[in-house]
RNA sequence: UGGGGUGUCGCCAAGCGGUAAGGCACGGGACUUUGACUCCCGCACUCGUAGGUUCAAAUCCUGCCACCCCAGCCA
């Protein structure tokens, strides 16, 4: 087959020119402080990706993991998966398998080095105690709504929390009791003692311990407090001797406090945090909250509908793993706030399956064409290269006989400018088979053509034409006799408006109503009968297509448009 | 009115004082047993804006403008 030509991630010499494109602000950075006399010189670069398993991944996700793991293999270094499960009352285990199956698809691994946050706790609640002593973190009583009033707003200082000069001995106690569940749920908090008069409102005293009787997915009720995201995070980079933290924008003015947790507790490492622009993609949300909206209000199917941008989404639609690491590695990385052409991720997937996937022949909207000359009773059956590019793909045989499903648009009784398909007494050639003239058609009663004439030429058989004459037009068929019926799923942008997220409208009322266009009735060449996914191919002249990984089956088979083929044919020109 | 960021072609994005890469999209053409692919050609006298420094600025300096993020006991 074409396996030859599939691309291996990790071989080194397809990565050359990769690395030149993917050269970015984050691996400058990198480089100086790797270089001699920088932060890390001598040491290997240790990344890590940190979902929170609160939800599903998505391609937003898949440009984090692509820098993320990216770096490391760039850099020769590591990178480690770890679960970010700090709020017991968000999470759940179901999203954990889910996320390192999408990570393995995506073709990346972390080998021993996949984590949870979780873990650490004992440790972090040692580091909490040490700020205590230290006189920087004390046990606030406040109420959450009195902790806002005193935080202060943007352009007013906080003032401080009657509990901020309590003696560190009392704090002290009072967290060692929180943590045993002497409290109310909320009652108390541990708060960080910094400035709450800086004009950062993530150094106002930030919370970092919260009382909270949830149930863990895997402490179970074994603790009552839960630390906070910029308490947690610089520790469990620092633990994990992260070198470089990657995260998003928005993240930019917790860097701080990032530090300020670094510098201040007895810390086992010394990472640092750098962030780039997340990913946004037009005619698409990316909000976890949005995602979910519309899986659990049935607009889409679940998940994984072949509309949605998760990745397992992307997977059912046919998009491949090279697609999509590609995508990514193509779009770089700044810290611009941006959001790229959907046009531009079909391209990537074109880009890729042109080069590995079969040629098929597949009629979506079938048309009859009877072949009037050509014997009823007789049968052909052509060779057909599965790949016009690459010989070593091998062929098929399919079956030809006098009456065949061709396109509906393939035919018009009466021709627009510049079509050169099937009208009365034009020529056309049958792929592989041979060329045919159109000597008629018939109509129903509702004035619907049901049914093209045409006569072939015996000596065009295979398609050439020995006088030399000229065949502008090409196009796909199946037999009657043989064709299996097919159901076929054709999607567009789930939102018909670019921004979705733009505050001029609700998202929800720019939901696009013919996302999804379902055909039955299709009619497949029979070479396709015993097929099982992940199975991508190009249905000629239409489009990329795979079989549906859920509700395709032997006896129904269902396939998914992956991405249509570009079209330059301008009917009105 | 505070703090943190960002502004280079319709969309991404190089550029790091020496006279605007590349990709996508788009337009034109060649080739074609996929109107696909491939291949040519075109596509920012200009870098948010106004000044300044310099022989020379998208790159340095100053002012202004626009947009994004921050007031969760979310991450």
């Amino acid at each position: 087959m074409i396996d030859s030509k599939i691309v291996d991630p990790a071989a080194a010499g397809g990565e050359e020119n990769n690395e030149e494109a993917s050269r970015h602000f984050i691996h400058e950075m990198i480089d100086e402080d790797i270089a001699e006399g920088g932060r890390f010189a001598g040491r290997k670069v240790h990344t890590r990706f940190p979902p929170e398993p609160n939800g599903y991944l998505h391609i937003g996700h898949a440009k984090a993991i692509v820098i993320d793991f990216g770096t490391a293999e760039k850099y020769n270094g590591l990178c480690n998966l770890r679960m970010d499960d700090t709020n017991p009352s968000k999470e759940d285990v179901e999203y954990v398998d889910a996320i390192k199956e999408d990570i393995h698809w995506l073709g990346y691994d972390w080998g021993d080095r996949f984590y949870f946050a979780s873990d650490y706790f004992p440790k972090m609640f040692d580091y909490a105690c040490e700020l205590i002593s230290k006189g920087l973190a004390y046990v606030c009583e406040q109420t959450a709504e009195q902790i806002r009033e005193y935080r202060g707003t943007l352009t007013e200082p906080g003032r401080p929390s009657p509990y901020r000069e309590r003696p560190a001995e009392e704090s002290l106690d009072l967290f060692k009791r929180m943590r045993a569940g002497e409290f109310a749920d909320g009652s108390k908090t541990l708060r960080a003692k910094i400035d709450m008069s800086s004009g950062n409102m993530n150094m106002r005293d930030p919370v970092i311990y919260r009382i909270n009787r949830a149930h863990h997915h895997r402490t179970g009720n074994e603790w009552c407090i839960y630390p906070m995201y910029d308490f947690a995070h610089p520790i469990e980079d620092a633990i994990e001797n992260i070198t470089h933290s990657l995260c998003s924008l928005e993240f930019e003015d917790h860097r701080p406090l990032y530090d300020w947790v670094i510098a201040n507790i007895t810390s086992p490492g010394n990472p640092r945090q750098i962030e780039f622009a997340r990913l946004g993609i037009n005619h698409t949300v990316m909000s976890k909250r949005k995602l979910r909206y519309l899986v659990e209000n049935d607009v889409v199917s679940g998940w994984d509908d072949p509309r949605l941008p998760t990745l397992g989404g992307l997977r059912r639609r046919g998009y491949t793993p090279a697609s999509i690491r590609n995508f990514c590695d193509r779009i770089g990385v700044s810290k611009v706030n941006s959001t790229v052409d959907y046009a531009f991720l079909e391209h990537c997937l074109r880009e890729d399956l042109n080069e590995t996937a079969n040629r098929m022949m597949a009629v979506l909207r079938p048309l009859k064409l009877i072949i009037d000359n050509y014997p009823a009773d007789k049968t052909e059956w052509f060779e057909i290269e599965n790949h016009p590019a690459y010989p070593e793909a091998g062929t098929r045989s399919v079956s030809f006989s006098r009456e065949l499903w061709i396109e509906a648009d393939d035919f018009m009784e009466e021709p627009v400018k510049r079509y050169f398909r099937l009208f009365p007494g034009n020529e056309v050639r049958l792929k592989t088979a041979y060329v045919i003239k159109c000597t008629g058609f018939v109509k129903d009663d509702n004035g619907n053509v049901i049914e093209v004439h045409a006569d072939y030429d015996p000596l065009t058989r295979g398609g050439t034409t020995p006088d030399g004459r000229k065949v502008k037009g090409t196009i796909h068929w199946a037999d009657t006799n043989t064709a299996l019926d097919a159901e076929v799923r054709l999607y567009s942008n789930l939102f018909s408006v670019a921004d979705p997220d733009s505050a001029e409208q609700d998202y929800l009322e720019c939901l696009n109503p013919d996302s999804l266009e379902v055909l039955t009735g299709c009619k497949i060449e029979c070479s396709l009968a015993d097929l099982k996914p992940p199975a991508n191919f190009q249905f000629m002249r239409q489009g990329y297509f795979c079989l549906d990984n859920k509700d395709s089956s032997e006896g129904h088979l269902v396939f998914n448009r992956s991405v249509s083929l570009k079209d330059s044919f301008k009917p009105n020109k």
